[in-house]
RNA sequence: GGCCCGUUCGUCUAAGGGUUAGGACACCACCCUUUCACGGUGGUGAUACGGGUUCGAAUCCCGUACGGGCUACCA
């Protein structure tokens, strides 16, 4: 093939992003780039009832966030402009009516109420040949009863002349040999009363005026795969058609189903990339970013969701995704989305990760925390030394923000049943120690600490305990030597005086 | 209901006719350890069922069951 590889996603603009969305432009952007070709994304905003406000732009960060931008996109240009397909509303009609006079369509002036009515007589109604010939359409009204309606200006819409006897197969890149036979496919709209086209219309005349080469989306859209191949046969000819596949889907983590947004809710865990304020429900819903999640981490989990190469390899660079992406390794079956091993990739992202590479973000969680960060080399320090026991990013709040302030309480209960007047002493002394100390570094303090322990004949792990609890107030963290060389002389003297004071009011 | 797609440990998956059916998450045990983690070692655990084809089937074919998707002037 010496085409260009030309690959699309056509998102509407009517919600966040989900999982299943994101992962479809993930494996588009990764096969397009696999194969030194363009990712196209066009905005499917053909169905103005359900469009909600700031949609697109949402669309947009969520890209920008998993770093995954498109070569040519309503916000980034192209050479086919417009990228909207409200704005390419004309060129449609022309394609409509040019079918209608080719006579693989026809216009059909049934109303709304009408078809609800026959759908009531008939059970298993459908619009297709067995019905066809008794509706308002113009296959079976007359020439003349036809365009009077159209002079009239009656509201009606194009719909596709199904064959009533034909067998449709295509050759579906993940599934293989997929065959539909026409006549148990209905005709479906193809141009709205308000003059829009249904997504079936508008994706196969984009594709074929954007030279798209391959046509990407998830599973739900394999029952119309016979319209858009006829569609195809009729405008533009089969052998300029796209390759297909069809992705599993995303699975809701207990019984069966597509995932959905309300699922996150019951279960606790984010469905979309991000934060989703929704301006019609007036409802937020959380997002991986938010969460705590790195794009790396939440790209690379996606990936392993109905992908592999074949190795025993489960952490993926962008880089090495595109180098080592092929479709023929794309799952068939629908895949459980798995929260706490969504977890578990973010978790190795930040254990792999060098400090510079995250720190930004580590700072501003801190900050969203009211935890002031000042001194950067500070954070270095203390994100090297963190960074192993936090799953999330958000996590660093929880495990880090008592290096940078005294920590608002203390678990005086885990030190109660232990202590007496004998440790007292021992930490009296400690900070009459510590005081006197020239330098403040890790094994000087933990030679003085140890020395000291020996001295009041008790053992060090039985103060080492009381110590860690007085400098983060509670049963966890790094090494207390790390804690107290980071914090400084001043910080530790205060906090083992303010724990002191709370033993003995 | 009709059409289409699918089915390997609880979950994500590997194995393209010959493997003690492999790995990862989770779980359990042990080790490491000043706490909590990290880490290390080991363990429990799967080819939906029934028929073929074949010397040999998770793998190919048929049927059944189960699950899912679609069945809008939504995408």
């Amino acid at each position: 093939m010496d085409k260009k590889v030309r690959v699309r996603f056509a998102p509407s603009p009517t919600g966040g992003l989900h999982l299943g969305g994101v992962r479809t432009v993930l494996f588009n952007y990764l096969f397009a780039k696999h194969h030194g070709g363009d990712f196209i994304l066009r905005i499917e905003d053909t169905d103005q009832s359900r469009f909600v406000e700031g949609a697109e732009d949402y669309i947009f960060e969520t890209l920008d966030w998993c770093g995954l931008q498109p070569d040519e996109s309503p916000r980034h240009g192209g050479p086919y402009s417009p990228y909207r397909q409200s704005e390419r509303k004309e060129i449609y009609r022309q394609y409509a009516e040019q079918l209608v006079k080719d006579g693989f369509a026809y216009y059909a002036f049934d109303t709304t109420e009408e078809l609800d009515a026959k759908r009531k007589e008939v059970s298993n109604f459908q619009y297709n040949h067995h019905h066809r010939s008794g509706l308002k359409n113009s296959v079976s009204l007359s020439e003349k009863e036809t365009e009077k309606l159209l002079n009239e200006n009656t509201p009606h819409v194009i719909r596709i002349k199904m064959p009533d006897n034909e067998e449709i197969k295509f050759t579906d890149m993940i599934r293989s040999e997929v065959s539909f036979h026409s006549s148990q496919v209905d005709d479906k709209v193809l141009l709205k009363a308000d003059g829009m086209p249904t997504y079936h219309l508008a994706v196969v005349v984009d594709d074929y005026l954007m030279k798209i080469t391959h046509a990407f989306r998830g599973e739900e859209w394999l029952p119309s795969v016979p319209v858009h191949i006829l569609l195809w046969k009729y405008l533009f000819g089969l052998e300029n058609m796209p390759l297909w596949a069809h992705f599993p889907l995303i699975l809701k983590p207990d019984g069966n189903g597509k995932l959905s947004k309300r699922d996150g809710d019951r279960l606790g865990f984010p469905v979309f990339a991000m934060n989703w304020a929704d301006p019609r429900r007036n409802e937020l819903t959380q997002g991986f970013r938010e969460k705590g999640f790195l794009p790396e981490a939440f790209i690379n989990m996606l990936a392993m969701l109905g992908w592999n190469d074949g190795t025993d390899q489960e952490i993926f660079t962008k880089e090495e995704l595109i180098e080592k992406f092929s479709m023929e390794r794309v799952h068939k079956g629908g895949a459980k989305f798995d929260y706490e091993k969504a977890k578990w990739y973010n978790h190795e992202w930040i254990k792999r990760f060098e400090v510079p590479s995250f720190k930004f973000q580590v700072k501003k969680i801190f900050e969203e925390n009211n935890i002031s960060v000042a001194d950067d080399k500070k954070l270095d320090k203390v994100i090297m030394l963190v960074k192993d026991r936090c799953t999330l990013l958000t996590d660093f709040v929880q495990q880090a923000s008592f290096f940078f302030k005294t920590p608002e309480t203390i678990d005086i209960a885990a030190l109660q049943p232990k202590w007496d007047e004998k440790k007292s002493q021992f930490f009296i002394e400690l900070i009459r120690a510590y005081e006197l100390m020239q330098f403040w570094q890790h094994d000087d303090l933990e030679k003085e600490f140890k020395e000291m322990a020996a001295a009041h004949q008790i053992k060090p792990g039985d103060v080492l305990f009381a110590f860690r609890i007085m400098l983060v107030g509670g049963k966890f963290g790094p090494g207390v030597f790390d804690i107290a060389s980071i914090i400084g002389k001043e910080e530790t003297v205060l906090r083992i005086k303010n724990t002191l004071q709370l033993m003995h009011p």
